[in-house]
DNA sequence: CTTGTATATTCGAATTTTCTAATATACAAT
DNA sequence: ATTGTATATTAGAAAATTCGAATATACAAG
């Protein structure tokens, strides 16, 4: 494979490697959603929502669609939303694995007794 | 969904989210190697590439087995070659979208006249 | 035990990403 | 024209990532 294709495909990794960015594709999942709606949807500060949408944008993972005042965010293609759906199985068993780590690493730790202020 | 399992997923794509470990895992497809085959295939410095299998193991998204001298490395959970293989046809077609863009792009821009060092 | 080989870790600099605050733009409504 | 609302962009600081160089560790071979 090429340097080239390998960039490519990390761009896109990278589009997604940030939790805001995640939440938002996850809202449009559902359809397309203007600009405010994902804002006061998930709490964010409007001007750093603007910046993952540019950067989801840039990555051509939404498009964007301007009626009257809004913006209107959608994913662009419609295989993505699959591929998300299929990665879901993914991080569930990555997931069930990741809590057998806290597990085993709980039962190492001894649990502490409990302590009063004076001692 | 919660804002633990966003990041978590958030961390597994940026996991993925640099060319020379998309090259890793795309080596690690066909099977287990060892650190030096890998440094070897991809022409890297062996910290960086050491560094590299330091996110990748971070993440759950490769483990790692020491026999003698050597450590070998493998995918950790065999799903994500299906992931992969399925984000293959989205690339794609992200990728034609991309190059349509691009002869747009030079279609625009008209074709420099080929100029002596003189002119 | 010394040497060689494979891999990992640490350090500091360079780059990139992310954030908040401030400002700009685009359009609607009056 | 002015004002209000929705969104984008810019600027600069803070945080995270990436890199090469140097060093450390682990194991094997002699």
């Amino acid at each position: 494979m090429s340097e080239a294709l390998r960039q490519f495909k990390s761009a896109i990794f990278q589009g997604l490697a940030h939790p805001t960015r995640i939440a938002i594709v996850e809202l449009l999942r559902e359809g397309e959603l203007p600009a405010g709606k994902l804002i006061e949807q998930l709490g964010l500060e409007q001007a750093n929502a603007s910046q993952h949408l540019a950067v989801l944008r840039a990555r051509q993972i939404v498009v964007s669609r301007k009626h009257g005042n809004q913006v209107y965010y959608s994913i662009r293609d419609r295989a993505l939303i699959d591929v998300l759906e299929i990665l879901r199985h993914y991080f569930y068993s990555q997931l069930s694995g990741a809590m057998n780590m806290l597990r085993e690493v709980e039962a190492e730790t001894p649990e502490p007794h409990h302590r009063t202020i004076q001692s």
